[in-house]
DNA sequence: TAAACGATGTGACATATCTCACATTTAGTA
DNA sequence: TACTAAATGTGAGATATGTCACATCGTTTA
């Protein structure tokens, strides 16, 4: 299914910086697909031949490490998936995985380069996305490394609620396991914190939904471990 | 002290793409400064007005964390030096330091995204050392938080060994309580395992003096934990 | 050359968190 | 609706590693 980039209104700021003829370069150079809740968008191991980008939902960033599979970052769109390992390498050194349905296009990695080469405020756009992904990655790991487990789960919950719903109400979008593994610690430790948030007053659990009751002291538990 | 970067020895893969004219441009707008082995070469939380390419020598990246100061990494001449830092913010997010006396050439941040605007080869050689670089931080941050701190520790071994000083043989540029930092773990754990390294015969240690002596040892300790 | 300081070795003890075990609840499906 | 599988709650015990303490060694500096 081609797509038209010129009238998409999920447009990456990269390609806002593009004049007609080059959206309708990237137009006829793109897949647009859609892939429900729970399944792979592309996988470690396997050949990268197109750059992805994330036009619409959450996913989830995750590879396989020494001893299990942990999961990396979660991200929302709009944003590219993959750069680094598209461009970076020609194996894909990481998964990515829906984790709400979304929708993603696949761009071809030749008109993709082709885009960088001609037209510079994009590469410079692209250059800017990579530097900032590769700051978060760091302050990411230093924080996980440092903080005890129930800092890093305050964390979690406070990203959810500010920069991926934008609400302090929200349904979890992934198992307690899968927070386990992204920020390395066991399932059941996941869930003594979260039964000890609860019972503290800081945050209501249904099931799955979440409610951040006393975000003030949640955001104390972030900064002091 | 300016610098003549069309007869550089030492230059960057994305300065190679470079015509005489763009080296010109670069020799005009960049500064080689040396630093001692301690000192640093730039600092976290200050203005970034240039970029750093690293010339020769040894440096370390490191960040301060919400509890300690924490080495992200080790890093050997040439390369660039806090890209992501310069071009993805205004104020430096990390800190570097010499570990051994260094080389390190200030470009203008103006001169140099000028050249990122003018040659697209070099834009696209600054794009892969990106893309790589976060590879790497996303691949060293899972193993990190995995191992044991064994692992880790053979691992940074092994670094020194084959990627650093590629010998077997080598003189430990930091001290034990910076191992301790980059692998997270205390000085006194880094202590009783390079001790415990010695006793089991897998490598000799006199002062700072490093020599691997079972080397088939040490990389399964670093795969096993 | 002494003194002072930083880096390193090593023991004892505390503790966060993992692992295993099983109960219980929720969700998915015939 | 009932049955099955997956997700979650919770206890008990094991353990890797941090912290504190102090001794020793090497290196810089006055």
């Amino acid at each position: 299914m081609k797509n038209n980039c010129i009238t998409c209104a999920f447009k990456s700021k990269s390609a806002e910086t593009l004049d007609e003829d080059h959206l309708n370069h990237l137009s006829c150079n793109n897949a647009m697909v859609k892939f429900r809740k729970g399944n792979p968008i592309f996988t470690q191991g396997t050949f990268s031949t197109n750059v992805v980008y994330l036009r619409s939902g959450l996913a989830k960033i995750h590879i396989t490490g020494p001893y299990h599979e942990q999961i990396v970052r979660i991200v929302k769109a709009p944003r590219y998936l993959g750069l680094p390992t598209t461009i970076g390498d020609k194996i894909n050194q990481y998964s990515v995985t829906a984790i709400s349905d979304v929708e993603v296009c696949f761009i071809d990695i030749t008109a993709f380069r082709h885009l960088l080469k001609e037209t510079e405020h994009f590469a410079f756009e692209i250059i800017l996305d990579l530097c900032k992904d590769e700051l978060e990655s760091i302050r990411r790991c230093s924080n996980r490394t440092q903080k005890q487990t129930r800092g890093n789960i305050a964390d979690v919950i406070l990203e959810f609620a500010d920069h991926i719903y934008e609400s302090d109400t929200f349904n979890l979008p992934v198992s307690q396991a899968d927070i386990g593994n992204l920020v390395d610690t066991s399932r059941e430790s996941v869930s003594r914190i979260l039964t000890e948030f609860h019972k503290d007053g800081i945050l209501d659990m249904k099931g799955k939904k979440i409610e951040i009751i006393n975000k003030k002291s949640l955001q104390l538990i972030s900064q002091n471990g």
